[in-house]
RNA sequence: CGCGGGGUGGAGCAGUCCGGUAGCUCGUCGGGCUCAUAACCCGGAGGUCGCAGGUUCAAAUCCUGCCCCCGCAC
C-alpha cells in the first residue's frame, strides 16, 4: 500500500501518524510568514511528517501540470486528505488509483466547508463527527465511506473538539484506507440537507455584551485556542482564554456590568452571565479574571461596556 | 529593518514626563470578630525596581548598550 497524504493543519496530524508507515510524500501548504515579525512557519503538518522522516513537497498550486505529474510518478494507490486547505483539481484526484479519500471533520452533509469544526460548536450543535469519503469536483460533496459520530461537550472549546476528532479520524484511516486500496469499500451518495461552513473570520470572534449569554459562550468556545474570543471593553480588548457559563442566574443586570471581582470575575451579558478565568489584555501576558480585577481596580457594578 | 505595549515584594498594577521616604488591590503568615464565610478588623514578613555601564551629592525615575515577555498586522 503506498499512500500520498494531503494535509495542513493539526486536524490532519494524527492520521499522519497512523498512516505514516504507507506514505510515500506528504504534501502540504507551503511555510507562511506568522507571528511577530513575520517568521516563515511550516504547516503542523509539514513539522510532524519531518519528524517522522517522510518526504514532504509544499507546491503553491498543487493543480500545476509539473506536480500533477510528480504525483502521477509516484504511483500511488490513494491520496489521503484531510484539512488541507486547497482544492485539488480533478487531475490530481486523478493521480492515483483509488484517487483522493478525505477526513472532513463534521456528519456530511452538513458543515461542508473549511470551517466545520468551529461552525458547529458556534452554532451549538449537540454532536458532531467525522466523515470519511470518496472526493469529487466539487466541496466536500463526495460518496460517504464510513462515518463516525460523538457528542460535544457542553464546556468543549474548538481546540479539545478538534483534537478528539482529529484522533477518531486518525482511526477510522488506520481501519478503512487498507480496504479502499483493496477497492473493497462502500460509497454512498450524500442525503439532501446540505449545510456550510464558511472559513471563520476575525469579526465573528467578537463576543458581544448585548447578545445572549448562551450564545457567547458557544462563541468562545468555537474560536478558543485559536484564533482566540475577543472581548472589547472599557478598559481595551481582552483576549478570553478560559471562561465557564455561570449558571445561577444574575437577575437583571444590565450587559457588561462586573457582578463579582472574587473569587473569579463574572461579567453580565444578555440573560446571564460568564465567569472570566483567564484573559490576556492587549500588550499583556495572560492572566486570571481576578488579576485583572486587582490591577484594574474592577469592583462589583462597574460596567466594562 | 512591518507597527506598538511592557519587565517595580508571590500575582496584577501605580509611581518614570518634573531625580530626593517603595505606593495600591490581592495573596501569604499571625491574631481578632462570626453559627459561618470568598465578608470585616488588627498586626507582620517579603522588593538587587530585567541586566550592564554612564551622569549626579542623590537614579525605579535622566543617557547609552544588551536580554526577555506580549499585542496588532500577516
Amino acid at each position: 500500500m503506498k499512500l500520498i497524504y494531503f494535509g495542513t493543519a493539526e486536524f490532519a496530524v494524527p492520521a499522519l501518524r497512523a498512516l505514516k508507515d504507507h506514505v510515500s510524500l506528504v504534501v502540504t501548504q507551503p511555510d507562511r510568514p506568522s507571528g511577530r515579525g513575520m517568521k516563515l512557519t511550516p504547516s503542523p503538518v509539514k513539522t510532524a511528517a519531518q519528524e517522522l522522516g517522510l518526504r514532504v513537497e509544499t507546491p503553491e498550486k498543487s493543480r500545476t501540470p509539473d506536480f500533477v505529474e510528480l504525483l502521477r510518478a509516484e504511483q500511488a494507490d490513494a491520496l489521503v486528505v484531510a484539512a488541507y486547505g486547497q482544492i485539488l483539481s480533478q487531475a490530481v484526484l486523478d493521480s492515483a488509483k483509488r484517487g483522493g479519500i478525505n477526513l472532513h471533520g463534521s456528519l456530511l452533509p452538513k458543515y461542508r466547508g473549511a470551517a466545520p469544526i468551529q461552525r458547529a460548536i458556534l452554532d451549538q450543535e449537540l454532536e458532531t463527527g467525522v466523515t470519511l469519503m470518496q472526493m469529487d469536483k466539487g466541496m466536500d460533496t463526495g460518496d460517504i465511506i464510513a462515518m463516525r459520530a460523538t457528542p460535544i461537550g457542553a464546556d468543549e472549546t474548538y481546540g479539545e473538539l478538534q483534537n478528539r476528532l482529529a484522533q477518531i479520524g486518525a482511526e477510522m484511516a488506520a481501519e478503512w484506507i487498507p480496504r479502499v486500496v483493496a477497492g473493497n469499500y462502500p460509497r454512498t451518495p450524500q442525503p439532501e440537507g446540505a449545510t456550510h461552513a464558511p472559513k471563520v473570520g476575525k469579526a465573528e470572534a467578537e463576543l458581544s455584551f448585548g447578545r445572549p449569554a448562551v450564545s457567547e459562550y458557544a462563541r468562545f468556545r468555537a474560536f478558543t485556542p485559536s484564533p482566540g474570543a475577543v472581548l472589547k471593553t472599557n478598559i481595551g480588548p481582552l483576549r478570553i482564554s478560559k471562561a465557564r457559563m455561570m449558571m445561577d442566574s444574575p437577575g437583571q443586570l444590565s450587559p457588561g456590568t462586573v457582578l463579582q471581582t472574587s473569587p473569579n470575575l463574572v461579567i453580565a451579558f444578555d440573560g446571564g452571565a460568564i465567569e472570566l478565568l483567564e484573559l490576556q489584555p492587549e500588550g499583556k501576558k495572560r492572566m486570571s479574571g481576578r488579576d485583572l480585577a486587582n490591577g484594574m481596580r474592577l469592583k462589583p457594578g462597574m460596567s466594562l461596556k
